[in-house]
DNA sequence: TTGAAAGCGCTAACAT
DNA sequence: ATGTTAGCGCTTTCAA
């Protein structure tokens, strides 16, 4: 079957009823400048007035032009986003409560993805600050100089989430994922492992990845816990690449007892991966996530994780945007900090105590607290 | 600490460097006229001249300005999308595959999400159609009448996805709701299920829902299989919900053999219930679900589904909207359908033989197989 | 092929 | 408080 694809009844863009605010003035009475006024500025036009302007504007059912209105006003009332991919748990729950958020301040949305390409990033930077975007929000730290340049040339406001930088010359709004990472690490040797896995993300661009790949080792290298590099991975966030990884640190010579990963994706098709293997978790082995998505609470066991509130990380960057756009020029709370909490779910517990281990340790050993992994 | 949100130096939207088509014609000689001309339709400038203009371009760092451009040509080079959340794998994926689409064309997305309300639907079409979007896709069949009016008047080409709707006046991409559920029940009805829970989406405002649950009821209606009012839970998308609801269903004096679910989050709630209560799924008990998210690959046992190509759909989407763009005012293929495959995973089984069940069987025998679920 | 000129529809000074 | 006027920066006839 064919059919057009809603096609307008006129070429022009808008019908030709639908008219301009010159139209409408011309047909009321009411100057162009009156109408606009009322639809920007009502409080300026004496209540009569306002009042059948507002009536003429419904009657003719008018909608405004914002291509002329920005041209004209300088502002597109449109907020720009560039994440890494909008098809994750995570940056869904930013983004969601990033459009909630400026919805509030009657902005919209214009949303890209750089699929974890900083050139790409660049380039749809780039074109959002073609469409006029009054502010924008980026994921993480590790920016194109490019987009930087451009950011700053342009001067539109823009912050950064899902990581904290104290340093950085505009607004962070975050943790610090090294710290965090290095908590899961801590309390994972708190309880007792002392042989440890890695499935990181791919840190190739993605400072959060490599953020979180530097806050394991620097909690194990405190704690004089080594970890050969054969017992780290990096791996794109996917549970098939996820269980691919952990079965290859199943096949390591001293296998770990614990898997620190650097999200929750990748922690459930560790997870996944032991479970068919018929190894118990964490009886046999303890796995710990990042992010703390909704799989991760439901899925047998529970995932040890940290808890990002994604939602409220979007949403507290659109906040300040909007704010941006107010207080022309003036100062802003920067560099929000967010605090994050670890959930102890099952997936992690003490080691076993490896009572006939002695085959898999170095010097056959059965308690030393200090003893690294084997490379 | 306080710092400005990357405010600009200057008060303008864009640096006063950045320079205007205008300021470059006269400071390189070539016309505004030429230089717009190399921009947007390159071959009518002669090769020379043109690189020429492209080098100027290119050293001013030129960047349009989206609203002018717009104003002038009538178009905005930003597609528009309005989904119920962005924060679902269903809808998340749908967008991504609409943004890469529409990428490869050099247009951007505005995006909204309606929350599953009619009216916020049509509020947030308006609110595109203002930006000026030169398309727009919507989800399903049930709009407000104002929404598809503001589009008439409009003119905007639109495609509406997740569903089919051959009698639709504009074009739809997608799979008919209530034929493919009625696949799973008929598939759970082959395997000898005679005794049905059904576990919606909530029907108001959302077709999708409203039709899956039509198919669950027509298909067990066509083999004379009752299904009580009191075995028809309708549950906001969540595993909580979902929980609650099989924990309501598993209460029944009637215990269904198998649990009908809207989607997979709503599956996988209802199997975590059963978990949960020690119930063994599929051997005590069936549960399927709809869209074939990842979770329902990976969960154990894996859910029984009907995969959705969110991805493929939301691009067929965007290549629909990029056509309508350049075949100005022609016929195009509509109202794309798309096959959707039945998955049979783990969590679906014949019924347990209730050899001893006659407890529960209301007349105390053993196979009935067109009995029904009593109220 | 290139340049000059006229808007696109709106907002914001500027008058009144 | 309201109307008049002058652009915003670009694309696109229209001339040359």
């Amino acid at each position: 079957m064919l059919a057009a694809v809603a096609k307008p009844e006129s070429a022009s863009i808008r019908s030709a009823k639908a008219g301009t605010l010159e139209t409408l003035a011309t047909r009321s009475g009411i100057s162009a400048a009156t109408l606009s006024r009322v639809l920007n500025h009502p409080h300026q036009v004496r209540a009569p007035l306002r009042a059948r302007a507002e009536r003429v504007l419904r009657d003719a059912g008018y909608v405004a032009h914002g291509a002329a209105r920005s041209l004209a006003s300088k502002r597109s009332r449109t907020m720009g986003a560039i994440v890494p991919t909008i098809d994750s748990a995570l940056f869904a729950g930013v983004v969601e409560g990033l459009q909630q958020a400026i919805h509030v301040g009657g902005y919209q949305l214009l949303l890209a993805s750089s699929r974890y390409d900083l050139e790409q990033e660049a380039s749809e930077v780039r074109a959002l600050l073609e469409r006029g975007v009054d502010g924008l929000m980026l994921i993480g730290s590790a920016h194109a100089p490019e987009t930087l340049a451009m950011l700053r040339r342009h001067g539109v406001p823009f912050v950064t989430t899902c990581h904290h930088d104290a340093t950085a010359a505009w607004p962070t709004i975050g943790w610090n994922n090294e710290r965090e990472s290095a908590r899961i690490a801590d309390y994972l040797l708190d309880i007792g492992h002392r042989r440890f896995g890695v499935i990181a993300g791919i840190g190739a661009g993605n400072d959060r990845a490599a953020d979180r790949l530097t806050g394991f080792r620097g909690a194990l290298a405190r704690r004089n816990v080594r970890l050969a590099d054969a017992a780290v991975l990096e791996r794109a966030y996917s549970v098939p690449a996820a269980r691919q990884a952990m079965a290859a640190l199943l096949r390591l010579p001293q296998r770990p007892s614990a898997v620190l990963c650097g999200n929750d994706i990748l922690a459930y098709g560790a997870l996944q991966e032991c479970l068919w293997q018929d190894l118990r978790v964490p009886h046999d082995i303890s796995i710990s996530g990042f992010d703390n998505i909704e799989m991760a609470a439901h899925c047998r066991p529970g995932i040890t994780t940290i808890a990002v509130p994604a939602a409220e990380i979007g949403a507290m960057a659109g906040r300040a945007l909007l704010q941006a756009q107010q207080s022309e020029g003036s100062e802003l709370p920067a560099h929000a900090f967010v605090e994050l909490e670890l959930i102890v779910r099952g997936s992690t517990a003490p080691p076993p105590v490896l009572p006939r281990g002695a085959a898999k340790t170095r010097r056959g050993s059965v308690s030393s607290p200090t003893q690294a992994v084997a490379p």
